[in-house]
DNA sequence: GTCTTGCATGGGT
DNA sequence: AACCCATGCAAGA
């Protein structure tokens, strides 16, 4: 316990003031490294830009801005980041330097942010908030942006570093140490040159001067597929991760914030946006303070190095990077909906107190302005923020989900540009290494080269076309990769193949699965997620080639894959993995079959037979099937999916496909008596407990089937049992004990199960959309089981007739492929599921390195 | 029947 | 637990 007499009064910083500090604020660094403490009113005034105006206006040291005349207390320590010493002499205030140049430091003085505090809360958003109506369409002041990416802010480190820059000399990235080093010095010497911003001022836009020099933009009128530099870097914006740069990141790890804002991540010759410049010489960088206003790092604005290469090659504009955004399914579709997040609308873009908005005029990288629609959505409590009007944008730049697209703003004027990375360059993410710098696509996590393949495979309609919402439902996989990344961690998996578990395997989803080749010599690690035993590895899977399964007699299993040049079919072993292309001369078994000209073992029509019990029924259904030389039907590419869907289940093997070409599912004609055209259309009637409609009895068929297989599958493999989990086991049991209720009929047995399902109780839910049901939670009482109940069932039995709803039809069976990926890749991971804890009499699918 | 719009829902963070 | 946001969905055009 002190006494009185030894505590200490502090009392206010400021000399004039002496007012006892209760609490003290944090005022202006001193020399010593310490903030000055500060009383209230002085604080106040501090952080007003008042303090010398205030306390300091009878001292000497005040001079005029040569432009404006502005007072200036140029001899203080409060007030020195307010000007610069121009070169003939006087000094000029911060506000008109804005004007005209890319501010350096003064020379005369240490780095500002040595001296100053973090930036004053009420500072930060006095900037300029008077958007006008259509952002760009003239000087549109920006407003502070806080700090979204940064939560701690660490006044020393916020330096903003102009650059210098030439027209004549695109010097290449400062990616060095020595690079940055010099820089550094340069930085703390004054020695920058200013940088005239007049080409900001010009009547075109930035934009289009960055048109006629900017080496990276080498093509005018739309976007090409052959220009790989748009594609692919639709905006470079001046910011690059500290991932991707690590030489430089040895500087960002040690002289930027480790969590650095998008302007603090500037590394090579880029070039800041003065009023950026200014702020931060203000100390009013976005540090803020404010935790609960950060952004998720995933919005944080990312560079390559080729990125920042082309932003680097000239630096006649100023770009300052606001955020990005990875576009989600519903973000590419045709609603043209772009969702804000909601941190990076409510900093970067205007003001809005109305959900209708206000349209928003956004700059492309053609120079090609479009106007959207900047609005909100009242969500529970809070906003939703969206940009609506997008999709011509999103369809000019060829964007697809899993893109990403970029926000910046241009010069001074603060003119909103829209650029855009292509998936399949996106920068990793909190990886160390970028491997997109490296080119090397093998590099990249697995969700991203997961994404792809679902980009290329599940996908290749373009976008734009009528496909687009089957596009979007592929795409979706890659968000839910994204969403749902953690059930399987890290490491890259293959669920485990036996042998014995080659010749049977359920479609859909296990059949997916099977398209996921373990990579090559890679030894994998086993793992066990949710009762479900995955072969893991540290490399991406490569996508197969499926094949067909046959019991050929009774003790021998073969596997029959067709030859992509001579299309012939060739027995392999059963065991045989094959890459997603495979001809003849890859043939190693067999090597009097290794040549094309070598004809086929079986003939066709003997062949067929043995695959008939396969093929038939999906032959007689698949429309759009190909007749291949040797008339065996093959379904085209990732259209077996919804195709399989409509097969019996017992009777399906996989058919061999080939991955290119349509994904359509074939047009249903009248009469067609599959199971999808048994739908009735959407908005009928739903289907009740006790229909007894063509889908109803299917289901019904499919169900209990599916039921026996899992009891026999039960009894015969208890190691299964062990590995899943407590959940899948009680709704086994709960299924197990429903089916053995007397009383019940089928029907409301069924329907039981289905309770676990749907919301629907009592009740068949027909109606129910299976993706709908993949969306329980892993741990939900159905998690575990469900992809094998839902193969029991196989589709959704409401899925429409007409073409517009086949599409939909495919987008859900394609949706089970997205589960398959979300299963099998996220972004760091690959996996695929084993198959040997599957049934035996379960399904089929092949493996073998390639 | 299709598209648009606005809100609700629910998984993820 | 609260919030964010991707997406579903229904009402209206």
């Amino acid at each position: 316990m002190s006494s009185p007499s030894t505590t200490v009064t502090r009392v206010c910083f400021n000399s004039i003031c002496n007012n006892v500090l209760s609490p003290p604020r944090r005022g202006w660094r001193r020399r010593t490294g310490e903030f000055a403490d500060l009383c209230d009113r002085c604080a106040s005034a501090y952080e007003e830009g008042k303090f010398c105006e205030t306390f300091h206006l009878s001292a000497s040291g005040w001079r005029c801005c040569e432009s404006c005349a502005k007072q200036i207390h140029c001899g203080c320590i409060v007030s020195f980041h307010l000007f610069v010493l121009l070169d003939g002499g006087g000094i000029e205030c911060i506000t008109c330097t804005r004007k005209s140049f890319i501010l350096t430091p003064n020379p005369a003085w240490p780095p500002p942010s040595l001296f100053l505090p973090a930036q004053p809360e009420r500072n930060k958003d006095h900037s300029a908030k008077n958007w006008s109506h259509l952002a760009g369409s003239g000087p549109v002041p920006w407003r502070q942006a806080p700090n979204l990416f940064s939560s701690i802010v660490q006044p020393e480190l916020q330096q903003r570093v102009p650059v210098e820059a030439s027209n004549k000399h695109h010097t290449n990235l400062v990616l060095d140490n020595k690079k940055l080093s010099d820089f550094s010095g340069r930085f703390l010497n004054g020695a920058l040159k200013l940088r005239s911003a007049e080409s900001l001022e010009k009547g075109k836009a930035g934009m289009d001067e960055l048109e006629q020099s900017n080496h990276c933009i080498n093509q005018k009128g739309n976007f090409s597929k052959n220009d790989e530099s748009m594609l692919k870097y639709g905006l470079a914006m001046p910011s690059v991760s500290p991932y991707e740069v690590n030489d430089l990141t040895k500087l960002s790890k040690t002289h930027l914030p480790l969590s650095t804002p998008p302007e603090l991540e500037f590394g090579g010759n880029c070039v800041f946006d003065p009023s950026n410049e200014a702020q931060l010489r203000n100390g009013m960088g976005r540090g803020d303070n404010r935790p609960k206003g950060q952004l998720l790092s995933r919005y944080s604005p990312r560079l390559t190095a080729p990125e920042l290469q082309h932003i680097s090659a000239d630096p006649n504009y100023v770009i300052t990077p606001l955020f990005e955004k990875m576009l989600s399914a519903s973000d590419a579709g045709r609603i043209g909906r772009l969702v804000l997040p909601k941190k990076c609308a409510e900093a970067y873009f205007p003001p809005i107190s109305h959900p209708e908005g206000l349209p928003l005029k956004v700059q492309d990288l053609q120079g090609k302005e479009w106007v959207f629609q900047f609005r909100f959505w009242p969500n529970n409590s809070s906003r939703m923020y969206v940009l609506e009007g997008v999709t011509p944008c999103i369809q000019a730049m060829q964007l697809q989900a899993g893109d990403i697209v970029t926000f910046s703003r241009l010069g001074r004027e603060g003119k909103l540009i829209m650029g855009f990375r292509k998936a399949s360059n996106a920068p990793n993410k909190g990886n160390e290494t970028d491997n997109a710098i490296n080119g090397d696509a093998k590099k990249c996590k697995a969700g991203e080269i997961v994404s792809m393949v679902n980009a290329d495979l599940v996908n290749p309609a373009s976008p734009g076309s009528k496909n687009d919402k089957s596009e979007q439902a592929g795409d979706k996989s890659s968000s839910r990769i994204r969403r749902k990344k953690n059930a399987l961690g890290p490491k890259i998996k293959r669920k485990k193949t036996g042998d014995g578990d080659l010749i049977e395997l359920k479609l859909t989803w296990e059949d997916a699965q099977a398209l996921i080749r373990p990579p090559t010599n890679h030894i994998p690690s086993m793992v066990i997620i949710q009762g479900i035993e995955f072969e893991e590895y540290e490399v991406e899977p490569v996508i197969g080639r499926p094949t067909f399964f046959v019991k050929n007699g009774i003790s021998e299993n073969v596997q029959w894959a067709q030859c992509d040049e001579c299309f012939k079919w060739r027995k392999i072993p059963i065991d045989a993995l094959l890459p997603s292309r495979w001809t003849c001369s890859e043939n190693l078994w067999y090597p009097q079959r290794s040549l094309c000209s070598a004809p086929q073992e079986l003939e066709t029509k003997h062949l067929e037979e043995l695959l008939s019990r396969n093929i038939n029924a999906a032959s007689k259904k698949m429309k759009g099937a190909k007749q291949d030389p040797n008339g065996i039907q093959v379904v085209d590419g990732l259209d077996r999916l919804p195709n399989l869907a409509i097969l019996e289940e017992g009777e399906m093997m996989v058919p061999a496909t080939t991955t290119q070409e349509t994904t359509k599912h074939p047009r249903h004609k009248v009469g067609c008596t599959c199971i999808v055209c048994s739908q009735p259309p959407s908005g009928g009637p739903r289907h009740k407990q006790n229909c007894e409609c063509t889908v109803c009895q299917t289901v019904k068929r499919r169900f209990q089937t599916f039921m026996l297989r899992r009891e026999k599958n039960k009894s015969d493999t208890e190691v299964e049992t062990d590995t899943r989990t407590d959940q899948q086991q009680s709704i086994d049991e709960d299924i197990n004990d429903k089916s053995g209720d007397k009383v019940a009929t089928e029907e409301e047995e069924i329907g039981k199960m289905i309770c676990h399902i749907s919301p629907l109780k009592g009740q068949i839910d027909l109606n129910s959309q299976p993706d709908k049901d993949e969306e329980l939670s892993p741990g939900s009482e159905f998690g575990n089981s469900r992809k094998t109940i839902e193969d029991g069932f196989g589709f959704d039995p409401n899925m429409k007739v007409n073409d517009n709803n086949n599409s939909r039809n495919r987008n859900m069976n394609r949706e089970k492929m997205g589960s398959v990926e979300e299963a099998v890749g996220n972004e760091t991971t690959n996996r695929r599921m084993s198959f040997g804890t599957f049934p035996e009499n379960a399904s089929s699918a092949t493996s073998t390195p390639q």
